[in-house]
DNA sequence: GGGGAGAGATGCCGC
DNA sequence: GCGGCATTTCTCCCC
């Protein structure tokens, strides 16, 4: 494919708020927060209608490479060949990519407007735990959630059946060192801020690290293994035996 | 695009090991790790010759949905029209596109060796310091680099003038109380494995958050502002000013 | 494969 | 904008 129709058909591709894709050969370097080089090999590269940008090899899950929303694309054709400067003055960012050759290119005003649902979050976790406190213990309150405190928030918070003062962490995944030092700080803090020299600290996870269990049971916290809730399976199961008749 | 040729063009350039690129209207359930639902709209599809599949939404810096390398595709068509189902038996993961129209269809076999090279790191950072302990203080002596330990492993390890203990924990970027709650896991470790009730911690990045200078400040630890290194900047600008004669 | 930690992390929400 | 934190984090390294 030729240079120069390239570079038109790309940049009225991206003044009419198009999104463009081509493979090409191509060099890659970036500076910015850190400074990258990838040589020549054959890529991928995606310009969205709101400009971010996304270099793809053949291979791997993530962008090689990739400039955020916000940069600017410009094509340059000199004796060198093709090359595309991206640029990002807010971020103080810049990429270039130098063009070998061109495989394809297509381009397409796409529209979409929707948005993604997730479940099964941390958060889902905690509301499952505010509708069922017994799968903390019987007998247990919530008082509140997502509770701001000095050093963050707290997922569920609530007291026992002998009154005292409880906080669950919750982690949707195997919980770390990481989940006991978070649980540590606010049951600290919470400790302070009431003046009191007893809270129970609990960590909600399907599973725990062998580090997170040990720094548990050193500083007299409690854990629960829960695994966090999969509202669209069931919903899923459901259509499927409606489905059935 | 006809959906039976649309089938068996995608099928025929996996089968190659191709990199299929395309574009349609489609909705997106996923459940694995956790369950999302994506309702009808445009998107760019790419599956890589390694089985990786992205889906990418015309705005926005990551794919909306994707699976692994790993995954199976296959196509399905019936009344409802054309389905691409992808499973992970391994992950226990699937998604299912459900197709209403077809935009466009690319596929290319690509060929890429090579691998990105990144400079900037925290392992460049304690690099530096290594080669010029004085950025953390006069008389500082590194003694090693990523000192394992049962917590981990230490950036910088050394002594002060003073002949006392000194771990340095680099951040390239904001510290925040993790950082800190890893120094001190480090500091304790090696008090407790020579015996020893005095060893100073240093935190060295290029800012702090509020919550990790107080952190800091409790627990007696110090902290060096100090920026990581950007030696691809340097190559270039030395480029540019041989290219200037 | 699990565990631990960094990352150009990204993205979300709250102040 | 910063701060604090979750993430289908991803990736690497080491045991």
């Amino acid at each position: 494919m030729d240079f120069s129709s390239f570079k038109e058909q790309v940049e009225r591709a991206i003044r009419n708020n198009e999104t463009v894709i081509f493979g090409c050969a191509c060099s890659v370097v970036y500076s910015g927060r850190a400074e990258s080089f990838l040589e020549t090999g054959d890529r991928v590269i995606m310009i969205k209608s709101d400009n971010n940008l996304i270099v793809h090899q053949p291979h791997g899950t993530s962008p090689v490479n990739y400039m955020k929303a916000g940069a600017d694309h410009s094509f340059i054709i000199d004796d060198g060949g093709l090359h595309m400067e991206s640029t990002d003055e807010k971020r103080k960012e810049s990429m270039i990519l130098d063009i070998i050759d061109i495989h394809f290119l297509h381009s397409h005003p796409l529209q979409d407007g929707a948005s993604i649902t997730l479940q099964g979050s941390e958060k889902d976790m905690s509301d499952m735990i505010m509708d069922r406190p017994e799968l903390i213990e019987d007998g247990f309150t919530p008082l509140s959630r997502e509770e701001h405190t000095e050093h963050g928030f707290v997922d569920v918070f609530g007291h026992d059946k002998d009154n005292n003062l409880v906080i669950v962490e919750c982690k949707r995944f195997t919980a770390g060192p990481a989940a006991v030092e978070q649980l540590t700080r606010y049951v600290r803090k919470l400790k302070r801020s009431r003046g009191i020299d007893h809270v129970r600290g609990i960590l909600a996870a399907p599973s725990l690290t062998k580090t997170a269990e040990r720094l548990l049971e050193e500083k007299g916290f409690e854990h629960r293994l829960i695994d966090p809730p999969n509202f669209h399976r069931r919903q899923k199961r459901q259509q499927a035996s409606l489905a059935d008749f």
